[in-house]
DNA sequence: GCGACAG
DNA sequence: ATCTTGTCGC
């Protein structure tokens, strides 16, 4: 017997609480997302990420508000809420989108677009979590993510800016893109209202002297607890 | 059946 | 993700 972990209500639709049964609501959610650039002029992006406290019984999720011209931060909030679910590969969203939801509402406004912390459709079943954020919160969003879950590539430069597409079951879900010299490849996709082209120079515009883009690198931070670094 | 496996 | 100090390299 599976243990059905618990129901929000919004994020989920009805979804019955087991893992097979979230496997099927991805493929439904998937259906909604969009891969045509349909947002407004770029005034504000935001970023979050998650991290936890408490040995995992916290989830601590940070969502961040940047002036998309000069990448500064304008506003930040910070969420802690008990742990609903165990982390299961293919699965993310729904441990931890219930808090990310939670931490963009407090944003003084929505933003014209979301970095994610993960894949965007680069998934099994085409919904990582800044899909799933971008259907159920309908902004346009992007999948930052450190590593692959599916796909392959072919052999990637090593200079800044440097690109290949990320394919996976004959299919281009992403792409692997260096962001600075010599450092690991980020993994970027769409996640929903973002062409599969943009999302990497969408990124790019956003990466200043560090490896991650700045509404990543900043969530990132807020979340796992750590200071700043000048 | 055997590995792989975002955060 | 998180547990954790110093250390190697640009």
């Amino acid at each position: 017997m599976v243990a059905p972990y618990h129901v929000n209500g919004s994020p989920f639709g009805d979804w019955d609480g087991t893992p097979a049964g979230a496997r099927l609501l991805q493929r439904e959610l998937a259906k909604q997302v969009s891969l045509i650039d349909d947002f407004p002029p770029l005034r504000t992006i935001a970023g979050v990420d998650v991290g936890f406290e408490e040995g995992g019984a916290v989830t601590r999720a940070a969502a961040v508000l940047l002036d998309a011209e000069t990448l500064q931060p304008i506003a930040e909030h910070l969420v802690r809420v008990p742990t609903s679910m165990p982390y299961i590969p293919g699965l993310l969203s729904f441990r931890e989108l219930p808090a990310v939801l939670q931490a963009l509402s407090g944003l003084p406004h929505a933003p014209d677009l979301v970095f994610c912390d993960g894949q965007g459709i680069a998934h099994p079943r085409r919904l990582g979590i800044a899909a799933h954020l971008g259907v159920v919160s309908g902004l346009p969003t992007i999948g930052v993510a450190k590593k692959i879950l599916v796909g392959t590539h072919e052999e990637l430069g090593t200079s800044r800016g440097d690109q290949v597409d990320l394919v996976y079951q004959g299919e281009v879900l992403g792409t692997v893109l260096r962001s600075k010299d010599g450092v690991r490849p980020l993994i970027v996709s769409p996640g929903h209202r973002v062409s599969l082209a943009s999302a990497p120079l969408l990124v790019m515009t956003c990466v200043t002297r560090y490896r991650l883009p700045e509404p990543t690198r900043l969530a990132d931070r807020l979340a796992s607890r750590r200071a700043a670094g000048r």
